[in-house]
DNA sequence: GCACCGATGTCAGTGGCTGTCATCACCGTA
DNA sequence: TACGGTGATGACAGCCACTGACATCGGTGC
């Protein structure tokens, strides 16, 4: 036993879901993580980058349905239809995982040092968003604005579809969430 | 000397730009930016949470600047115009100060850790500016999501600004922005 | 003078993270 | 079957951010 077991990455992660879900972030020891996980805390730090990390990786596959659903809207769609597009892409791959993402943004949420780091996985796809479209010929600064309004969007949707009291889609409330901006920015 | 110098916490904000824009910021210790204002390492987290909260010692009055704003704005203004009030307010702020903003945003940049910490500064104006549109009668999503545009427009302004081929003042810069989000959301 | 207080120093300790080298299972090849 | 290579892991030492506890010392009020 020990050596050779496939699935040390994803073993990893499983440990650290439920030590920080048990006791919080900051009183998880790396260490502790590692040990759960039968691998000691350098093997841990040979995975991911930090302490923090474990928790994200699904980040890179979110970045590329994002930048696919970019590429995949119709030739003809201006910034806003493309982000439109890029939302509903992201409902799906959220579909039926609702209790997975709130138990994830409960630890999330729970951390400043963790709100910190999707802080900045929401930038890096606000940039992959604004890239897209300057791909598709949409200038700065509307290609950087529009990335950032993209990821608003999101980020205040998926706010509330974690939320307890809510029942509502994902992409129901993206889609609810562009309709309101839509409104604000025209004057009430 | 030594003891009782009253400006230890100004001291320190000093030693630490200097020694981030001379060696960067993973390279330099806080026993450094200590022992270059005097003091011991100790002292310095008295002062400050930890190594980067020394760069961000404005936030707090970035937050009451843009608070006071939008109370102030007129009563029958909307979301938007409260954002436009508030951007004003900003822009007033940094007034001849773009070679400080232009020295501490190169710090920041070259830093991943630093990127983050200025995520969640962001982040905690965007929570301020939905709280009081809140206090205004605006109701949710629209007060968060609108909280998140008016730090989007602000942090892309930013950017531009800061940018070595511009010479256009931030309200400026900050202005254009909303009437280019306005432009977009409305459809191309 | 004396008692008190608040800013600073000192010191020991924890934990995140890294560099380096050893080890061991597996694989291909002679 | 023996042998060398390879890649994942362990073992270990070390740096540094950060913290708790206690000592110290300058100034202030009595």
């Amino acid at each position: 036993m020990g050596r050779w077991q496939p699935e040390s990455r994803s073993r990893l992660e499983q440990a650290a879901l439920v030590l920080y879900g048990e006791r919080g972030f900051e009183e998880t020891t790396v260490a502790e993580i590692a040990a759960r996980a039968g691998l000691t805390e350098r093997t841990f730090f040979r995975y991911f980058s930090d302490k923090r990390e474990v928790l994200f990786g699904g980040a890179g596959l979110l970045q590329q349905v994002l930048v696919d659903a970019a590429a995949a809207a119709p030739a003809t769609a201006g910034p806003i239809e493309v982000v439109g597009c890029v939302l509903d892409a992201l409902g799906v791959l959220f579909e039926g995982r609702r209790d997975i993402a709130r138990q994830r943004q409960a630890i999330i949420t729970a951390s400043a040092e963790l709100r910190e780091r999707e802080l900045i996985k929401l930038a890096t796809l606000a940039a992959a968003m604004a890239d897209a479209l300057r791909r598709r010929g949409v200038v700065d600064p509307v290609a950087g604005l529009t990335g950032e309004v993209a990821v608003a969007v999101f980020k205040i949707a998926f706010e509330r579809w974690v939320a307890d009291d809510n029942t509502q889609e994902l992409s129901l409330l993206m889609r609810e969430g562009l309709a309101e901006l839509r409104a604000v920015t025209t004057g009430s």
